[in-house]
DNA sequence: CTGGCTGATGCAAATACTGCAACACTGCGA
DNA sequence: TCGCAGTGTTGCAGTATTTGCATCAGCCAG
């Protein structure tokens, strides 16, 4: 069983990473044309790739079917739910909640203010790590394997005045994070918008953080720094349901 | 080949539905214990499948990851990029691309104006097909096994004063926008809100839709019809391109 | 403590998959 | 126009993977 379905799941991936041809295919894995057609017959089947005319293959739609419901079922967005929910409630504002999946950090569940400034960010969107308090919070609990996993591909990109724009200036930053627990974005990715974060884990270490953002405007870091206690007693609660 | 990775898509749908544990799928495919569980186990290892710590089988990150690649490689939504960007350069207003994948229609792509009335819509997002321009612009073009297909499950809930709340009603509106080859949405869904929709095609029938979108204190319906023209010719531009 | 249920693994039998050969079709260059 | 090279597609026999059984370990409830 493992075989084909491994096999199977390479296949997959290799498609995700660009459209390909049978023949490219069968060359990368070794295998005879008929049996990649075959195999990719099967897959097109149950609409895991898609066969354009031109005959390159890419990633099927029910791939998309299937991410909406991975994302209701994540054991972290269901033990979160009703507790970030609760902390919105009191706090007044945006609140997010990030997951660490793989080697990237994706917002899975936000809850915001219908009153309030909507703010540019969406369920699903990967979160820039260096510059986000998210993905401060998460890194900073991660060791150097991992750090180095989530950084890699990172453009240090300078968004504001404020912005972390080397490793090892971030690697200075999230040994006080780790110290202190918590993670801070003031004003580094956009220039009116700061937050702070607190990472939450399970038994296989720190699997995503929490974060209440404010315009700030409104309200500034140390303003926002008074909802830590709150924050961190939720991500608490949320940690202990995952085990 | 074909038969474990069709059964191993069998059993991700399976789970998609609602965590399962071994002795649940065993019985669904009439498979021995140990069989199932050799083969929920290839599947974690590829990341397809979590498996929780009570014994119940989820969704795996990995299908997140995949289905983002997915939508940017999406045929439709390659061959209408540039278009529906030129379109919106035009019009101004909102431009939405929705495709029609399996059974339901999502937003797969937006253009919006950056200054103006941010709307509540998202990539991804799935649309309610009895309340949409592009919905039922999608649905006209169907016969009438995919109407029933992409209509299971409606609520018909009532959103406003002008939502279609009977399949009797919609079909009836369906036949006039299959004519006129062009569907309204004139506050169905929200209040304030009215868009014009066209549909897209390919060889193999309708496979999405595009709406341009105001709100209607702006740009009323008359003066949304003005960019019809233009809106069928995009459309046509991108049916070709598909093939 | 014991009985029942689930998780996990080795092994021989059985089945599904592989590679080959062959043919059809396409597009390209001579 | 023709032939050629590359690709898509199918039947078939050998082989290798997967299957089901038997078995054992661990856990919980009675």
């Amino acid at each position: 069983m493992s075989k084909s379905v491994r096999r199977a799941a390479l296949i997959i991936d290799s498609i995700a990473e660009g459209p390909k041809t049978v023949v490219e295919l069968s060359l990368m894995f070794d295998l005879h044309r008929s049996t990649m057609f075959r195999e990719l017959q099967s897959l097109e089947e149950v609409g895991y790739v898609h066969r354009r005319k031109s005959g390159q293959y890419t990633l099927g739609l029910h791939l998309i079917s299937l991410s909406k419901l991975a994302f209701d079922n994540l054991d972290l967005r269901e033990a979160a739910h009703d507790h970030i929910r609760r902390l919105h409630k009191v706090v007044g504002n945006t609140v997010h909640l990030a997951a660490l999946m793989e080697s990237s950090i994706v917002y899975v569940d936000k809850v915001e203010d219908p009153n309030g400034v909507r703010m540019y960010s969406r369920i699903g969107k990967a979160v820039l790590p260096y510059c986000s308090g998210v993905g401060k919070a998460i890194l900073a609990d991660l060791d150097e394997g991992g750090r180095n996993a989530v950084l890699a591909g990172s453009t240090w990109e300078k968004f504001t005045e404020h912005t972390i724009t080397s490793r090892d200036a971030l690697d200075r930053e999230l040994e006080i994070i780790k110290k202190q627990r918590w993670a801070a974005d003031d004003r580094e990715f956009e220039d009116f918008v700061n937050c702070v974060a607190v990472p939450i884990h399970s038994s296989m270490g720190v699997v995503g953080a929490l974060s209440v953002t404010a315009i700030r405007m409104v309200q500034n870091l140390p303003q926002l720094k008074t909802h830590l206690p709150l924050m961190q007693q939720t991500a608490e609660l949320i940690s202990r349901e995952l085990g």
